[in-house]
DNA sequence: GCCAACGTTGGC
DNA sequence: GCCAACGTTGGC
């Protein structure tokens, strides 16, 4: 069984432009336990939307495929990085993640107003208030409508 | 840049 | 275990 998930990230840090470039990316730098969480559920053949936050404007942008699961995070280990974890070893690591595909870029952006017009925040996560999970799941009935939206 | 919402840390 | 202080996220 495939599982959907949306994953965000900062345009300006790395955007979909960036993922088809390069074709697949290790998703380092999750620093969130229940994002971690959802990672590690991760599946190779799930699915998840790319979805650009902080960004004008905000919004899905493509469609990425998961590769590899349980992967380990290596920037926790790295000193000079900026998703340093001190208290993390490499007998007991804490951070896992994953490494996805490039599936496609969408002609449009589906924004973060377009989406709220279509969907309730239950339905979709990521439109709740406050909402700060970088990882989140996506059920199949709301995948199938986003993926016929970015079809349209 | 502002600031509300949230997660994490650490003193007690 | 409580909770205030702090840092971060992310929409606007």
């Amino acid at each position: 069984m495939i599982n959907y998930w949306l994953m965000k990230s900062e345009p300006k840090a790395f955007s979909i432009t960036d993922l088809q470039k390069q074709g697949f990316t290790v998703w380092d730098g999750v620093r969130n336990y229940q994002a971690r969480n959802f990672l590690r559920q991760m599946q190779p053949g799930d699915l998840a939307f790319f979805y650009h936050s902080n960004a004008a404007p905000s919004g899905i942008v493509g469609l990425m495929s998961v590769v590899e699961s349980n992967v380990e995070d290596h920037t926790q280990f790295d000193p000079n990085s900026p998703y340093y974890d001190p208290k993390s070893s490499k007998v007991s690591s804490r951070w896992q993640t994953v490494i996805v595909q490039f599936v496609e870029a969408f002609p449009n952006i589906i924004s973060l107003e377009r989406l709220k017009q279509e969907f309730s925040d239950r339905e979709l996560s990521v439109l709740k208030k406050g909402n700060m999970l970088s990882v989140m799941p996506v059920s199949e009935e709301v995948a199938d409508k986003i993926i016929a939206i970015a079809d349209s």
